[in-house]
DNA sequence: ATAAAAAATGATCCAAACATCATATTAACG
DNA sequence: CGTTAATATGATGTTTGGATCATTTTTTAT
């Protein structure tokens, strides 16, 4: 799982995959995290422009990281699911 | 250059890198990005947790985009040059 | 060492994020 | 269906980010 990420809605919905996958709703993610539901269902539908101490909060409870690259590294690598 | 981030003082080391690489001051960064040089330096020293919006501005100045991956995704500390 | 350029700091104002609580809407499922 | 769990939405108050301007400190030449 490898997620592309260009825009504030692009980190929310990687964000409600990875929960997804670990099998979490948001009020469990909200626990772990220490961020509250509300804000989370806000970041994940993009109606918000969240802080990055907030997704790093999020991330850090799904385990996910983040690695910044040079764009379009043009290799016919990662063109996944975005939308 | 790939840069790892796990907390908002990774992004704003790795946004100082990638300025200087593109050899770009922190006022030409802020034309291109329309994000103010006080705000780019706060960010850059980590004094201040910015919210993603202004972050993407940047890295997208920088062509830089940012990828979300599982942690500990084993040992691949790669470092492929570009240039 | 000095001048110039770059970066950092600090104050003000406005807008927006987040915590918080309450409520509404949607999704799951027997 | 109807019931419950899960998400979304809405309002309020506090806090903080970012624009803006002024100023100071640091860096980089000369």
């Amino acid at each position: 799982m490898k997620q592309l990420a260009r825009n504030p809605k692009d980190i929310g919905h990687a964000i409600r995959l990875a929960r997804k996958d670990h099998g979490l709703t948001q009020m469990e993610l909200a626990s772990k995290s220490g961020i509250w539901q509300e804000t989370i269902s806000k970041i994940e539908t993009g109606s918000s422009d969240a802080k990055l101490e907030t997704i790093f909060n999020l991330l850090a409870a799904l385990d996910l990281e983040i690695t910044i690259d040079i764009r379009s590294k043009g290799s016919a690598d990662v063109f996944e699911d975005i939308f």
